[in-house]
RNA sequence: GGUGCGAUGGCCGAGUGGCUAGGCUCAGGUCUGCAAAACCUGCUACAGCGGUUCGAAUCCGCUUCGCACCUCCA
C-alpha cells in the first residue's frame, strides 16, 4: 500500500490522494439502479467505473468493503416529489406487485452484470428494507431541527441548513443566489420552499407501496436510502461515494446534507462521479429514440446497431476512454473496440504459450509495471493502462516470432503482470477461449486430422486441395493460421 | 438564465509547457505457394483570435461551437 493512488473527487473539484480512513479497510458506496426497467448501456458506465476502482483497491491490499444500493421504492418520476412512484407506476400497468417488478429487473440487472465481467458488491442493500434505517434517520434530522413536519410529510429545511453549512458546495449551486430568487413561497404546496426535499411523504390512497412512520403511512424520499444505508453498513463516515455525474444534483447534495444533519459532519471523504455516455453524439433517452439497452447491444436488436457487440467489446469500449469523459457510443467506435480487443487477447493467449529465449532479455518488463502502476494510481487512467499493453502486445509478438529475446525469469513475471493487469484488474475475460469449452473436445481430433491431410497436400504442392480444406473450414468458422515453421494453428471464431 | 465540462489527425480516444500516446481505418513493404496473422514504414493533429514564455496542443483572456446538470434518466 505504498502506491500513491490519487482520484478526482467532485467536492475539491482537484486529484487527490486517497488515504483512506482505517487501512486496510476500506469503504465503498455506489449509488445503483431504480429497478423499474431493462439495463442499458447507461447503467453500465458507472458499473465498469466502479467495478474497476473495487478491483484495483483490492490489488493493491485493500480489503474494501462495496456496497451498491437496489432502488425498489421512493424514486419518483419527478424530483419535486411529485409524481409516481417509478416502481408503482410499472407495477400498475403490468398489472403486477411492486415487489415483482423490483425482482424481476433486480435479476435482469445482475445477469447483464455478470455478462459484462462485474464483480458482485460486498453487499446490495434494498431501500424497502431499510425503511426502519431510514425513519430513523428522519427522526434524528428532525430532532436536530433540519426537518420541518408538513401534513404527515417530512421535508428538509434547505434553508435553515444553508445557514449553518453550506449547502450546494458539491454541485456548485449557490443557495442564498436561489433565495433571492425565489422568494415566492411555495403556495399550495406542503414545502416551504421548492428546493427543500421530501425525507418522508404521506402516501395518497391511490399508492401501493407504504410504511407506518410517526408523521403517516408513507414512504420515504429518495435519497434518504443512500444515506440510511450507506450508514449502517459503511458507518458515520466512510471512504469513497460514487455515482454518475447527473446524480450530483440533487441526490448527492441531498445525501450530503442529511449525513450531516443527523451526524453532524459529512459521511463520505472522496466523491467520484463517471461521466455520461452519449450515442452519435447526443445523450441517451427514452424520448429520442437512441435508448438501447444490454439486451439490445448483445443481440444486435436495435435499429441504430449495425451488428451486436459482446459484452467485452462493451467492457473494453468503456476502458478505453477515461471514466471522467463523456464518451461517445457509435458502431464504428464500438467496432475499432472489437478488433483491438482481439489484437489484445490474441497477445495474451500467444504470451501464455510462449517459452523463453536463450540468453539475456531484450526487454524491459519493468516498463510495463510502472507504466501501468503510474496509469492506475493517476485517477484510474485505464486508456493508458491499455495503451501500454497494447505497446506490449507488439512486444510479445515480437517475441513469438523472435526478433526480441526474454529471459525466464522475466517471462514468468510478464506472464503474471500482463495477466493480473488484464484480467483481474481491467476484469476481461477471453470470451472466445470461453466459447469454445464443450466444443473443442471433440473437434480438436478431427480438425488436427484435416490439418494433417492439409499439410500432407501442400508438401505435394496440390494447392487446390490445401485451399478447399482451408476454405471448408473456415465456412465452419474454424480459422487456420500456417505458421513460418511447425504445424498450422486454428482457432474458432 | 444559473452551474460545470469540453472542442485533438479519416474515426475513437490519452496527454497537458519542450521529447512517437494507443486502438481502428487507409497506403506501401517483409514473410508466405497464395491467403490470414504477425512485423516494418508512411498518413504527424491539437476550434478561431490575441497574450504570457527562449518555447504552448498544453498557461491566461476573448470568440465560436458542443455537451451535461438545474426537470425522470447511470
Amino acid at each position: 500500500m505504498e502506491s500513491k493512488l490519487t482520484i478526482y473527487n467532485t467536492l475539491t473539484r482537484s486529484k487527490e490522494v486517497f488515504v483512506p480512513l482505517d487501512p486496510p479497510l476500506v469503504g465503498l458506496y455506489v449509488c445503483g439502479p431504480t429497478v423499474y426497467g431493462d439495463p442499458h448501456l447507461g447503467h453500465a458506465r458507472p458499473a465498469v467505473t466502479f467495478d474497476l476502482l473495487f478491483r484495483y483497491l483490492t490489488s493493491l491490499g485493500y480489503r474494501v468493503r462495496y456496497v451498491r444500493n437496489i432502488t425498489d421504492v421512493g424514486h419518483l418520476e419527478n424530483d419535486a416529489d411529485e409524481g409516481e412512484d417509478k416502481i408503482s407506476k410499472k407495477a400498475r400497468l403490468e398489472q403486477l406487485e411492486p415487489m415483482e417488478i423490483a425482482h424481476y429487473y433486480t435479476v435482469r440487472y445482475h445477469r447483464y452484470m455478470d455478462a459484462l465481467g462485474m464483480l458482485s458488491p460486498s453487499i446490495e442493500p434494498q431501500a424497502s428494507g431499510h425503511i426502519i434505517e431510514q425513519i430513523g434517520m428522519v427522526k434524528q434530522i428532525l430532532e436536530a431541527g433540519y426537518a420541518y413536519e408538513s401534513n404527515g410529510s417530512v421535508y428538509f429545511d434547505v434553508e435553515k441548513y444553508n445557514r449553518d453549512h453550506r449547502y450546494g458546495r458539491l454541485s456548485g449551486r449557490n443557495i442564498d443566489d436561489m433565495l433571492a430568487n425565489t422568494r415566492e413561497l411555495c403556495g399550495q404546496d406542503d414545502k416551504r420552499y421548492s428546493f427543500d426535499f421530501a425525507l418522508w411523504k404521506k402516501a395518497g390512497p391511490e399508492h401501493i407501496m407504504r410504511w407506518p412512520s410517526p408523521w403517516s403511512d408513507g414512504f420515504p424520499g429518495w435519497h434518504m436510502e443512500c444515506s440510511a444505508m450507506s450508514r449502517k453498513y459503511l458507518g458515520d463516515r466512510f471512504d469513497i461515494h460514487g455515482g454518475g455525474m447527473d446524480l450530483v444534483f440533487p441526490h448527492h447534495e441531498a445525501e450530503i446534507a442529511q449525513s450531516t444533519a443527523a451526524c453532524g459532519h459529512e459521511a463520505a471523504r472522496y466523491w467520484m462521479h463517471n461521466n455520461m455516455l452519449t450515442i452519435n453524439g447526443q445523450k441517451m433517452g427514452k424520448s429520442l429514440g437512441n435508448f438501447i439497452t444490454l439486451e439490445e447491444l448483445f443481440t444486435g436488436s436495435h435499429p441504430l446497431l449495425e451488428q451486436p457487440y459482446s459484452p467485452m467489446t462493451i467492457r473494453f469500449f468503456m476502458l478505453q476512454a477515461h471514466y471522467r469523459s463523456t464518451l461517445d457510443f457509435s458502431n464504428e467506435a464500438l467496432q475499432a473496440a472489437e478488433k483491438g480487443l482481439d489484437r489484445l487477447m490474441k497477445a495474451v493467449e500467444t504470451l501464455n504459450k510462449l517459452g523463453a529465449s536463450a540468453g539475456k532479455s531484450t526487454v524491459d518488463v519493468g516498463d510495463l509495471e510502472r507504466r501501468y502502476t503510474e496509469a492506475m494510481n493517476d485517477d484510474l487512467n485505464s486508456p493508458m493502462v491499455i495503451a501500454a499493453l497494447f505497446d506490449w502486445t507488439r512486444t510479445i509478438n515480437q517475441l513469438h516470432d523472435g526478433s526480441q529475446k526474454i529471459s525466464s525469469e522475466d517471462l514468468a513475471r510478464l506472464k503474471m503482470l500482463v495477466n493480473m493487469i488484464v484480467f483481474e484488474v481491467l476484469g476481461l475475460r477471453d470470451e472466445k477461449a470461453a466459447d469454445t469449452v464443450g466444443g473443442t473436445d471433440h473437434l480438436t481430433p478431427v480438425v488436427d486430422l484435416l490439418l494433417e491431410l492439409r499439410a500432407e497436400a501442400k508438401t505435394n504442392k496440390d494447392w487446390p486441395l490445401s485451399d478447399r480444406i482451408r476454405n471448408r473450414l473456415a465456412d465452419a468458422g474454424i480459422k487456420v493460421k500456417d505458421q513460418k515453421d511447425g504445424p498450422s494453428e486454428w482457432t474458432i471464431e
